[in-house]
RNA sequence: GGCCCGGUGGUCAAGCGGUUAAGACUCCGCCCUUUCACGGCGGCAACACGGGUUCGAGUCCCGUCCGGGUCACCA
């Protein structure tokens, strides 16, 4: 069997040369792990902060671990988060196609060529079981010593085989990180890796090399578990004779101190955060800071737009160990987001959530809103804050009863009762009418606001925690249901 | 177990041989105030340990301990 030599000269003509690219490269799992929206996030930014290409690219090489729609989720999450990709199984692009699947061939190809240079031989062996316990020392390959004529045969004979990459066994393989440096490792401890399954696919760590190379990827970003196979792709390029790109491991973002995020663990992906109540802008805002954070003059920032980003990003400021996920902190990001937004931005965002327990039409939406964005951190929590606007709750006077306020049962009535007959007596129900009639009637009683505006407020919501004050409630809800609610808390003190 | 990597407050982190060891989240206190928030001010809290090198070490070297990764025909 002889190779097509021209083959690999048409792949290699067109490699883009010259600019950064990088690649995401996923497998579709159905669901996007925060881990690696954070890959993917620095992938992006190194690409765009070089003014370079990014590219995606859906590695499904494992037959039986396909997901039904998975791809679509892996769209959808990089169009929300707006991590735009220049080339890919979408979009198309130079060096297509970008599905692994779809390149079955090339790899094939490739694994013989690197037979023929002596890097890599076929194996017949049955497929490893499971070795046991203590039995680390790897036994040596027969196939390797195969002489080419031999294995040449047992192939054309139609016997299984996988193709594995020939380690050196004397010597070293170093290797540069541009986080973790250089790392030296013994060529001993590194094993004939499978290139080519039995199935005719290539495992990830060939399709990896193969791909990242014909596609041009200057800049190999991916999780810190592959570092230590990093130096077998390097014997690998060289077994090429290609030039090595530069690797980027990141180091994993933890639960905890013990283990990584994980689906399985019940950690939260991206999908479920979002459900949670959370921005996109905040989760990439947070999630950036997991594992790299600005230097120099901006060091003490915090708050960064993916434009922003994209122009300080620096793989210098990335982190070698690994990043504990913290909840309180990326709900502080939210809500830092929540408040930033435009009073009108963020009434549009809030109506569905106001709507789900405000659904007397009558009501201002946009003033609910507005007491609301200073008080959420996350928009879930909406519902349960205004649901008394609609219907008033069953409580206790025992709420009237506040020390700071200088309230108890009785005063309540006596403010309740004064109340009702100066607000029922305001022509135009404004704010500020309301507002002037209660302070001064507070004056004219001569108690301090809180004394008067306490019980109005515990008389209109029925609740001791409401966003807004007295005023406010008072003036969403009306006139007539005000005076309604407020004759209702006096029946309820007397 | 071998190999590789890491270790600054509870968490994210700055620090690059000389600092009172930043900042943020959380928590606590105070101010503001019409509840709660927002905002403002203040506070608690850290260089894993032991040896070196150096006039001087969180910063450099070695060891120990702890944690993680990897040792798949999964990615």
């Amino acid at each position: 069997m002889s190779l097509d030599m021209k083959y690999f000269e048409e792949m290699e003509a067109k490699i883009p040369k010259g600019k950064v690219r990088t690649r995401f490269a996923p497998s579709p799992t159905g669901y996007m792990h925060v881990g690696n929206l954070r890959t993917a996030l620095y992938t992006w930014l190194i690409a765009r902060n070089a003014g370079g290409t990014f590219i995606l690219r859906i590695e499904d090489t494992d037959q039986g671990r396909l997901v039904e729609g998975a791809t679509d989720v892996i769209y959808k999450t990089l169009a929300e988060c707006k991590l735009d990709h220049d080339e890919g199984p979408d979009v198309g692009g130079p060096v297509a196609p970008y599905i692994q699947s779809e390149r079955r061939d090339t790899y094939g190809k490739y694994a013989r060529l690197l037979v023929e240079r002596g890097h890599a031989y076929y194996c017949f062996c049955e497929k490893a079981e499971g070795e046991e316990e203590g039995a680390f020392q790897k036994a040596a390959d027969p196939c390797r010593e195969l002489s080419p004529a031999q294995a040449q045969a047992r192939v054309d004979a139609g016997e299984p085989y996988v193709i594995r990459q020939k380690i050196p066994r004397e010597g070293t393989t170093t290797f540069h990180d541009a986080i973790f440096g250089d790392i030296t490792v013994e060529n001993k401890t590194l094993d004939d890796q499978v290139l080519i399954k039995r199935d005719g696919m290539p495992t990830y760590n060939f399709a990896n090399v193969i791909d990242d190379h014909l596609m041009g990827i200057t800049h190999v970003v991916r999780g810190s578990e592959y570092l230590s196979s990093a130096p077998k792709y390097n014997l690998l390029y060289q077994g090429f004779g290609w030039e090595i790109p530069t690797y980027v491991h990141c180091s994993p973002v933890m639960r905890d101190g013990q283990n990584k995020m994980s689906k399985r663990h019940g950690d939260p992906s991206y999908e479920d955060l979002k459900d949670q109540g959370f921005l996109t802008e905040a989760i990439l805002n947070y999630v950036a800071l997991l594992g790299w954070s600005p230097r120099g003059d901006i060091a003490e920032r915090e708050v960064f737009s993916l434009e922003e980003l994209a122009r300080a990003f620096d793989l210098e400021g990335m982190s070698k160990s690994p990043a504990i996920f913290d909840l309180d902190k990326l709900t502080h990001f939210n809500a830092l987001y929540l408040r930033s937004m435009s009073p009108e931005d963020f009434a549009r965002a809030a109506e569905p959530y106001i709507r789900q327990t405000v659904r007397n039409g009558e009501l201002p939406v946009e003033k609910i809103a507005e007491l609301l964005q200073a008080r959420c951190e996350k928009l879930t929590e909406i519902p349960e804050k205004v649901d008394f606007f609609d219907a008033l709750p069953e409580y206790s006077a025992e709420l009237f009863t506040n020390k700071k306020s200088k309230c108890t049962p009785e005063v309540a009535k006596e403010m309740l009762s004064a109340a009702v007959v100066v607000l029922g007596a305001v022509h135009t129900w404004s704010q500020e009418n309301i507002h002037e009639t209660l302070t001064g009637l507070a004056e004219g009683m001569q108690v301090k606001n809180a004394t008067l505006m306490w019980p109005v407020r515990i008389a209109a919501a029925g609740k001791a925690v409401t966003p807004g004050g007295a005023v406010e409630i008072c003036w969403i809800l009306g006139k007539d249901e005000t005076l309604r609610r407020l004759r209702l808390g006096l029946e309820k003190l007397n």
